[in-house]
DNA sequence: TTGTAAGCGTTATCAG
DNA sequence: CTGATAACGCTTACAA
C-alpha cells in the first residue's frame, strides 16, 4: 500500500489513460478539458493522495510563492503576533512562508542566503541590527523585494512599523506633563535607536536636562534583565521619580524591581512602557504604553511586499510607513507624589 | 547591472569556459575537479553572486532538506522559545524551516496540504485538537515523519513533550500538601486534557473531594480570560485558597485579579501555574510553576524527527518522550492561612 | 479535446 | 580531470 515516492502527475495519467498534460490542465480546472476527464483525473488525484510538488512547478514558473521571514532571536512576544498575522495575510494570498532566525550578523547573512537559495521571492525582516543594512540595499538593488518590520526610516528600503522616535517622545512627554523632572529609560543603546532619540527630544523640547546617563541598556530582551538595569539606574540617579521602558516586558520587570524596593507604582514611581503587550495591561499595576498594532502592521507589510512582489524589473523606490503608536495611559503612570523622598529611601537591594 | 533572473550553473559555465556538470562539482568542492578550475569558477560565482536553486536541487534528490512546523494560533511565549529552539537545531543540521499556523481542524488541513506540496521532508507539530490525531496517523502510515511536540501519549504517532499529567498532578499534590482543600482550576476543557487528569487524579489520590465545577476553562489563551473565568470560579466557589492554572499567563492574571478583589497571594491565595515563562519568574510576585525546559525539548524532537527522516522504507514504530517538569516553588504559593475568610469576604467585580 | 516536445536548474551516470 | 546526456515533476507552446 505505502507507495515508495509520492505519486506524480504520471501516475495519474498511468492511472487515467490521460497524458501528464491533461492531467495538469485538468487539475488546475482548465475548459479546454472535458468534464468526464476532469471528474476521472480529480478522482484519480484524490484516490492517489496526490499532491503538488510545488518545487517542480516554481522551477518553471520562476516563482515560488513564497516569502522569507527572518525573526530576530529575541524573547518579545510581540514578535510571536506580528509572525502568525503575517503569516495569515500572505496565505490569504496565496504564499508560504519559511522561516529564519538572526541573532548575529552573521547568522543574518547566512539565513538570507538559506532563504534565496530556497527561491523565496521576497523577504520580511526584523534586521538585527538597524546601523548594518548594506547587505539588503545590496539585494534591493538587485530586484529582490524586501520589507524591514522597523519603525524607522532608512534610505534605499522599504519599512513598516510603529515609528519609534514619535512612541519615545510622546511616552516621555506624557511623564513630562504629570510632572515629572528625573526620568530615567531603559533601553537598547545602539546606533540610531529611534526611541532614545525620542526619548532624548523630549526633554530637549521641554527645557529638562539630559544625561547619557539616564539611559541604561539592559542587553536582554527579557523581564530579568530590566531588574538589572534598575539596580544601575537607582544607584546612579537618586532622584528618578519616572522611568521609560523601550518594551512592556521591561515595564513589568521594573513593577517587580519596584515591588522588592518597597516603591509604590505610581505613587513613587511612574513607568511607561511600549508595544502594549497583554502581558502588561493585566500586569498587578496594568502598564502605560504605546501602542503597537499588530494587524495594522501586518497589513501594511504584506500589502507593500506584495506590491514590490508583482513588479517586474526594476523596482518601485523605497518607502517607508511609519504609523504612530497611539498611547495608552493606564494605571503605571500619575503625578509626582512623595515621589523624592521615597526614592531618597530606597537602597536597591538583591 | 541587474540581471533579470537569478544566475545558474549554466551563467557560471559560460563565464568561466566549463561546462555545467564541472561546475556544479567545483561549487560542491569535489576533488575531481583541478584547484586551478576550481578556484576559477569559485570565483566567478562569487562574482555572480550566485545562490544555487534548492528547488531544483530537491526535484532530482528527492529530498529537500526543509521541514514543516506548524504552530497553534495561541499566544504563548513558549511557543515561540520552542520554534526559536527547533529552527536553530534543525539548522545545525541543515534543514530549513516552513512555518504555518493552525488555528482550526480546517486550517491545519490546508497547512499540512500546503507543507506536503512544498515537498518538506517531515513535520513538526502542535495540532489544534488532541483527540483529533487521524489526519496525522494516515500520513504516517505512508511513512511521512512527523512529531508531535505535545506532553501525552498518542497512538501510532511520535511525540515529545513535558508530562502534562505529571505535570498537573506534582502542581496539584503541592497544593494539597502546602493544606490547601479547595483548588479551582483553570484549563482548556478539551477531551484529553492531561493536566486536567493530573489535577483530578491528585484529589482522588489525596482523598479530596473533586468537582466538575473546581475547573473553569478560559477558552482563550490569554492572560485577560483569566481574569474573567476567575470571575466564575469565585462565583461558584467561595472557599477556594488555591488555583492551579495550566499556563504562567492565566497565573499572572489571577494575580491582577487578586490585586482587583482585595485578595493577597500567597496569603489569601495560592498559585501555581505551568511552563516556567519568565514573566512568572519576575511577576510581581513570583509564581511557584511547572518548567518546561525549551532547548531539551527541541533536542529531543529534532532528534527523533531526524531518525525518522533519515528511514528510507517503513518507520518504525512511534514513540512518546516524555519528560518530567519539574515543580519550581516560588512566592505565589504557600500554606494557605486566614484565606478562608479573605475569600468569603471578596466580592468579584469587574 | 487531447497528445507531444521542450525546458526550468540541478545532480548522477557514464564516457572520453 | 572534464563533458554529454538523462532525469526529477511540472507547465506551456504547438500539433493533431
Amino acid at each position: 500500500m505505502a507507495r515508495k515516492s509520492k505519486p506524480t502527475l504520471a501516475d495519474i495519467a498511468a492511472r487515467t489513460g490521460y497524458g501528464t498534460n491533461t492531467v495538469s490542465l485538468a487539475l488546475r480546472g482548465s475548459t479546454r478539458i472535458s468534464q468526464g476527464a476532469r471528474d476521472a483525473i480529480r478522482a484519480a488525484a484524490e484516490a492517489l493522495d496526490y499532491v503538488p510538488n510545488n518545487h517542480a512547478k516554481s522551477l518553471v514558473l520562476q516563482k515560488s510563492h513564497t516569502v522569507g521571514m527572518l525573526l530576530q532571536e529575541i524573547t518579545n512576544p510581540l514578535l510571536t503576533s506580528v509572525a502568525r498575522a503575517l503569516q495569515r495575510k500572505l496565505a490569504e494570498r496565496g504564499y508560504s512562508v519559511m522561516f529564519a532566525t538572526n541573532a548575529t550578523p552573521e547568522e543574518e547573512d547566512r539565513a538570507i542566503e538559506m532563504l534565496r537559495s530556497r527561491m523565496v521571492d521576497g523577504l520580511l525582516i526584523y534586521p538585527v541590527d538597524h546601523s548594518r543594512l548594506d547587505h539588503l540595499r545590496r539585494l534591493r538593488e538587485r530586484n529582490f523585494p524586501i520589507v524591514m518590520m522597523i519603525g524607522s526610516e532608512a534610505e534605499g528600503l522599504d519599512s513598516v512599523g510603529i515609528d519609534e522616535f514619535q512612541g519615545g517622545f510622546d511616552a516621555t512627554t506624557h511623564l513630562i506633563a504629570l510632572g515629572h523632572r528625573r526620568i530615567g529609560a531603559l533601553l537598547l543603546k545602539e546606533k540610531n535607536n529611534e526611541k532614545l532619540m525620542g526619548f532624548r527630544s523630549a526633554h530637549q523640547m521641554h527645557g529638562l536636562d539630559y544625561s547619557e546617563t539616564l539611559c541604561v541598556d539592559p542587553i536582554e530582551h527579557s523581564t530579568g534583565a530590566a531588574l538589572r538595569a534598575m539596580d544601575q539606574l537607582a544607584a546612579r540617579h537618586g532622584d528618578l521619580t519616572a522611568v521609560f521602558a523601550a518594551s512592556d516586558f521591561y515595564a513589568v520587570g521594573i513593577l517587580r524591581w519596584a515591588h522588592l524596593n518597597g516603591l509604590r507604582v505610581p505613587e513613587d514611581l511612574s513607568i511607561v512602557g511600549f508595544d502594549n503587550l497583554e502581558i502588561g495591561q493585566f500586569a498587578v499595576t496594568s502598564i502605560t504604553t504605546v501602542d503597537n498594532d499588530v494587524l495594522l502592521l501586518a497589513d501594511a507589510a504584506v500589502a507593500r511586499l506584495g506590491e514590490l512582489m508583482e513588479t517586474d524589473g526594476h523596482l518601485p523606490p523605497a518607502r517607508s510607513k511609519l504609523f504612530r503608536g497611539d498611547l495608552i495611559v493606564r494605571e503605571s503612570s500619575a503625578r509626582p507624589a512623595a515621589a523624592l523622598q521615597a526614592m531618597a529611601r530606597a537602597r536597591p537591594r538583591r
